[in-house]
DNA sequence: ATATGTGCAAATATTTTGCATTCGA
DNA sequence: TCGAATGCAAAATATTTGCACATAT
């Protein structure tokens, strides 16, 4: 893949960024190093990083996407109804326990899941996210 | 909730439309019948569903929203990347083995998992989706 | 040198809103 | 009747595309 000035500020942005901004945010931010980035180039790359698997697409209940970078281990959302935040989890947070008190450090997600419900439906599966909604403890404190 | 003809039509098209229609295919199939029915109507009706919890709204990888009858029993997506096509699956395929042969009928999506991460994060989880990507029998074929 | 990427402008797609009118409870 | 819902048009938001020019390999 080509290497140009925006390509590596647009990662950047994104990395910076934290995970979870939106096109339009990568755009703004980035302009500040570079005002002549036009919005076209941003959904451009980040299409091109997409296909590339360097960062992932991710939907929440709005009317448009949110980038990530790969994250190097399997991670999960988490998403407030109240405030909008966004928390990940691991999969070691949701390990099956083996019954005698020990927990199994095997994810259930990429391995059991996976497994049983590719093998049912004939797919080979290669992506997996879990997301989960609810309310954070700021959000749960002000309903009382 | 007031019934109105508008209202009735969406939630028949929904419902005939087994799952996973966009707002624009609903709107095209509502006018067949009924053809002053405007966009911005079924967008309000959908939102209003949305609320009321009769139905779900989900997000593949697309720019848009696809919207299903609220499912009785909590189920999963499995979205093919070849041709889009979208299966449902249930929690049962993902039940935990206990080790000794037998299967617990307890999908550790809505207890193990929730619990476990609802709790380390002081979350008050609400909803729970699992969203598998992979490639379907018929595109794995076509690519050998 | 050449294929690929960029900026700009314009097109398209998706969703929301204001307002006058209509309709259901 | 009266508040809520609808249709229409227009705005707002989100994403994509055509084309001339610039740039990385």
């Amino acid at each position: 893949m080509k290497v140009t000035t925006q390509r590596a500020l647009v990662l950047e942005v994104i990395r910076r960024g934290k995970g979870h901004l939106d096109a339009d945010e990568v755009y703004r931010r980035a302009r500040e190093e570079r005002p002549r980035l036009s919005l076209s180039t941003v959904y451009r790359v980040l299409q091109k990083f997409k296909e590339s698997d360097l960062i992932t697409e991710c939907h929440f209940d709005e009317s448009h996407h949110r980038y990530e970078i790969k994250p190097s281990s399997e991670h999960h959302h988490l998403v407030c109804l109240g405030c909008g935040r966004v928390v990940e989890f691991q999969c070691p947070l949701i390990a099956v326990s083996a019954g005698d008190g020990d927990v199994e450090s095997r994810c259930p997600l990429t391995s059991l899941v996976v497994e049983r419900v590719g093998e049912a439906k004939g797919f080979e599966i290669v992506d997996t996210e879990l997301r989960m909604a609810g309310y954070c403890p700021e959000c749960r404190q002000k309903m009382e």
